[in-house]
DNA sequence: TGGGCATGTGGAAGCGTTTCCCTTTTCGGG
DNA sequence: CCCGAAAAGGGAAACGCTTCCACATGCCCA
């Protein structure tokens, strides 16, 4: 367990050359600094991580909230954030926020006030007043995946768009009854949520189509329920499905096959993801890259480290469309070949 | 940004006396104590850790080290290890260590010999020898979820044993041809796999049946992929399948369904995990509660954290059979009734 | 009544870095 | 050849906590 101090005085210089050496920061000679370097390789140094951040105030350590982690959204952000930090040298610690926990004030009222980590990426957190408070009392710079937040930075999906043009590739395809799958209801539920069932309304109405809003559990299991439910009742039964993200879509044609109705013959389902399972289900569905958005977070975090001052940034992605094989023209319509949009 | 001299002053006393009153180490009087609490409270004291890791060697962290986050498997382990550590104010963070990544080689060569934690949760590592040997020179507690090393403590399910009561309970049902689905091979691949197809072995090799074992790989689409191989061949094609894991049993389902094959009036399969998504396709499987086995290795740790010197310990979990709809009688046999086996 | 023990408190010495400030050396250009 | 600036390096003071040690007090029991 050798310290500066051994090194130092193996390389017969002090331990502030040493540290210099190590470091980087400062004027050492070549030779010195390699002098430097060896000695510490020999000895296997390694530099207390407490002390030097003690010493400097900073941790080289980034703090994530989530609220959730088996969900394939998170952990794919969570995966960009992590290759990025790792390629820089910085650790990440983890706080589990899951809505309504204890577990969850915990983490705004003890764990993050402690500080620990240089700045902080929170992913869909949708913090209350009293947590945002917490967030901005920390003082360190903040970076949001997913989030309306006015106060931070934040990386997303345009979800509000993208919703419209899923809506708008089924209308294109010639359907007129269009229901959308997910989210609670118009008040309740996650933002991005609300903002995509904002997008099939805005489509909807702007195609002078009737709103037909299924409730369901923002999962595949929950797509399924809401889509026997939906489908098992001829009157009410739509020709085609948006879904509020690919899990609740696989859900309703997995729901469908059970039914006997036949995708994309009987029905159309598009979903918005692009999750890892949508391609075995040949799901027509509007791109967003999770893991591109947690790097592109992390990126931005480290940049603003970096830099002095750190303006507000807000970064929008745009969703591609993949059409696959769970969407076609209505039944009873002649087939019409769809090219892939951009 | 108070320190703990601030408080100290605030409250009349020395910065020894004010330091064992938050802490509760040593003695001090109740009076003087409160009088402490009430000030950093006032103050919005918070000590800083990187002093009290330099001053204590402690740093409540725990490093939690695993090779994917985006499987269900894993994504459930640390939320159970996560709810554990939050409770017991401790932080996580969390090392990425994909297979055969440069990322790898860094987290075991540059990121662990940081030692900013006090202890390290290696979730199915697979440690090569020189990784293995890494980690032991950490000179920190080691809890493994999953693995077979000699030389850290383990939390595990008996994987053997369930690929054996799987097996078993089909072969219970009257089956004979009955094909194993998963793992690359019998050297390669994850260890679980080799046991799992190991205790699938053992239990055909019991009932005098011949092995058919169909390589895949291990996620529902690889078990999609590799079920569509093996079931469309009717030469092949067996009246029951034991998978590798959940995810490869859906994926057979679901190819099943494809191939207009009746599950379970033509095909049984049943999985191991009990996968969130079990349930909704009526799979027949053998728990394996990964959150608990999260939990439970976290309790372990921070046991051994506490405890003066720890003795390698191993917790075999026994999985437990859940009888759903995809398994039954083989074609053309007279129905029988099955009972739950505890 | 006095010696030991439990309790309460303060001073000061760490913990292992980084960095400020100062001295010495080197080097290039007028 | 000399001077000033750049380069190189050392001593020592932080950084903010914990804890050892010393000391003071009060109390119980011999």
């Amino acid at each position: 367990m050798s310290g500066i101090e051994d090194v130092a005085r193996e390389a017969g210089v002090s331990k502030a050359t040493a540290s210099r050496a190590l470091t980087g920061h400062g004027y050492v000679a070549a030779a010195t600094r390699a002098r430097v370097l060896r000695v510490a390789e020999t000895l296997g140094y390694v530099a207390s991580s407490s002390a030097s951040s003690l010493a400097t105030g900073r941790t080289r350590n980034i703090g994530v909230v989530m609220p959730y982690l088996n969900r394939w959204f998170f952990a794919e952000v969570l995966e960009g954030i992590q290759e990025v930090l790792l390629a820089q040298g910085f650790d990440l610690t983890l706080y589990d926020a899951k809505p309504g926990t204890d577990g969850r004030r915990r983490v705004f009222d003890d764990f993050l006030a402690r500080k620990r980590f240089d700045g902080l990426i929170a992913v869909a957190l949708e913090p209350d007043d009293h947590e945002l408070e917490r967030l901005v009392a920390i003082g360190r710079p903040v970076v949001s995946v997913v989030g309306d937040s006015q106060d931070t930075s934040v990386v997303r999906l345009d979800d509000m768009h993208a919703a419209r043009r899923a809506t708008a590739h089924l209308i294109d395809l010639g359907h007129e009854r269009i229901a959308f799958l997910g989210g609670i209801s118009d008040q309740d539920g996650a933002h991005v949520d609300r903002e995509r069932l904002g997008g099939y309304h805005a489509s909807m109405r702007d195609a002078g189509l009737t709103i037909e809003h299924a409730a369901a559990d923002v999962s595949l299991p929950g797509g399924y329920d809401a889509a026997v439910d939906l489908l098992s009742d001829p009157e009410r039964r739509p020709t085609a499905i948006v879904a509020a993200c690919d899990e609740v879509a696989i859900g309703a044609i997995i729901a469908a096959r059970r039914l006997g109705i036949a995708v994309p013959a009987a029905l159309s389902v598009v979903g918005i993801d692009n999750h890892e399972y949508a391609e075995m289900f040949g799901l027509t569905t509007l791109e967003q890259s999770p893991r591109e958005q947690g790097a592109a977070a992390a990126e931005l975090l480290l940049e603003q480290l970096r830099g002095a001052e750190a303006e507000r940034t807000e970064m929008r992605l745009q969703p591609r469309l993949i059409v696959r094989s769970s969407t076609s023209t209505p039944p009873g319509t002649a087939s019409v070949a769809v090219g892939a949009v951009p």
